[in-house]
This record gives C-alpha cells, structure tokens and sequence, in this order.
DNA sequence: CAAAGTAGTGGGTGTGAACCCACTATAGGG
DNA sequence: CCCTATAGTGGGTTCACACCCACTACTTTG
C-alpha cells in the first residue's frame, strides 16, 4: 500500500527540491525553538556575526545580514535590550552607532549554537558522521561558488 | 580586505544553516520563474504527483502535497482553468472530485521540469556529475529518513 | 557655511504561506 | 428518516519577511 504522503518521483528527483525541503525543515525547527523566547533566525545571526567578525556599525552589520537597515535597527533594539548587545555612538562619526557584544551576549550565543546543533543532529540523524562531513564539504562549495 | 558580506564562520560550520540558505535560494529562483506564468511551486507539484501517482480526490492530493485542502481548492481552479486538469464528479460518491491530469498538462509538466532543471544547472554549478550525484543521494536519506 | 550626502529610526506597505471557520452537498449508520 | 461525518469551497485571519519612505542628526564637500 502506497504511503499516502510520499513524494512524487518527478520532485523527489530534483536535488533542488530536496535541498528546499530538508533547508525549510531545518529552518522551520530551530525558528521554532527560538520563538519560545521571543527571537527570530536573524537575532542568532546577528550575535554570531559580533562574535566572529568584531564590532560593526549598524549599517555594516545590515549589510552583511543582508536585512535592511531598518529592519536591523528593530532587531539590534531587542539584543540590546536583553543586555547581549552594547550600542556605543561613534565618537569620529556620531551619526554611527558601534555594536559590540557583551559578555552575556556571548554566552546565549553558545547556548543558541547549542540548540542549532541539537536540531541539526536531527535533521541528519539518518547520516553517519563521514557522510555528514561530505555533506557539508558539498554546502559549502554550494554556498560559496553560488 | 574582508568581503563585507562574508557569512560568520558560526554559521558556515552548521550543515543546516548551509542547507537552510542554498535551499531557499533554489526554491526562490525557481518561484520567481513560475511567477512569471502566474504559477507557484505547488501548481508545480500538483501536476507532478497527479501525472506520477495518478488521478488523486482533492482531499488525498491535499494531504500528499501537505496542503490546506481549502488552498488546494484554489490552486486546482487555476489548473483546471488553464486545461491542465480535468475535475471530473465521483459518480459513486458524487461529494468527490476527481483531478487528472490532460494531456495539455503533461505537456506543461515538462516544461515545468526544464525550468526546474535549468535553476538546478545553476544552482550546482560549482559541483561536477559525481558530486551531485552524491549530495543527491544525501539529501534522499535525509527526506526519507527525517 | 550652505548644500549634499549618510546613519539610524519610526511607521508604514505588499506578499506568500499557512491556517481556520462556516457553509453546502452528499454519504452512511442506526 | 434522522444524525453524524466527510468533500469541497468561499472568505476570511495571522505571521514572517522584505521592502520603502520620511524624518532627524550628523558629516563632508565645494
């Protein structure tokens, strides 16, 4: 008896369309779990960008998010207001506002790496940690060449 | 000099980060070219699984594809509009519509596959017949067994 | 020092996805 | 035949996401 829910032959043989699936899954599941705490996607990207690259201005930060300026002020509103963010207006240009993470900013960004990799041990739950490792050498290359 | 738009490494050592944003991108390229027929990536898979699986009622075909069945009402009017469906009345439960796919269907079907794979050719682009071959077989893994 | 440009912000808009309810038509069990 | 359940449909709502404009504050340039 066929699965009732099973995915057309024609889809399931695009790899782009697995890629959108397994991509929204993951998305979708860890969206979820920062919801509880009122944050989206974004939040968590902005964090570990501070934490990887340093310091950045708003614009900067925005830039390399990919998010509009705007919408970024709105999210830098919130990451300060938990304290994990400092806001420091730039003294040679007081147009600028500095972002620079706090000390309690690095600490809920390892813990929302944590809950990115519990989600991700599930989502690739069916691969052994090899297949894992050429999965993400695979990504990578996607996402760079791209 | 830095590229300002340069991904925090944080976020490129999770797998479904990498597969998250190459799996949006796919999906977005490939929306953006139905959208020029008026079409969404659900008509795409509507046809799909009617000319894979058969002749389905509005119900199962909404629950294969994971939609509202008041959503795939609407997206049904807009294939049978175009000729690519017929619905025809279950003579032995007359509450039940049955869609099947036309031949004008299958013919758009196919277009719709070229394009797909024609966002597909680009989409892998940094990555030779071997290695798509292998993310391909991933990603099943990942879909089935998820 | 006036004019033009840039950083940030508040308050919008439009869109697609997902969902949900009320309703009609039909079916089937007791 | 009545009662409950199911298929389809029309008309909504909610939400995230992306975008955009006007405005203030400040800087740079001619």
């Amino acid at each position: 008896m066929a699965d009732p829910t099973e995915t057309p032959p024609s889809l399931r043989e695009l790899t782009t369309y697995l890629l959108s699936r397994t991509g929204k899954e993951a998305r979708t599941r860890l969206a979820e779990r920062l919801a509880a705490d009122g944050l989206r996607l974004y939040h968590h990207a902005a964090l570990a960008a501070l934490a990887d690259l340093g310091p950045h201005t708003q614009r900067d930060l925005a830039t390399r998010l990919r998010l509009d300026p705007s919408d970024l002020a709105k999210a830098a509103d919130l990451l300060a207001a938990r304290g994990w963010i400092d806001r420091t207006r730039d003294p040679a240009d007081r147009r600028r506002l500095t972002l620079t993470l706090t000390a309690a900013g690095r600490t809920r960004l390892a813990e929302l790496q944590a809950e990115a990799r519990t989600v991700q041990d599930a989502v690739l739950a069916p691969l052994d940690p090899a297949e894992r490792a050429t999965l993400h050498a695979l990504l990578l290359r996607l996402h760079a060449g791209g």
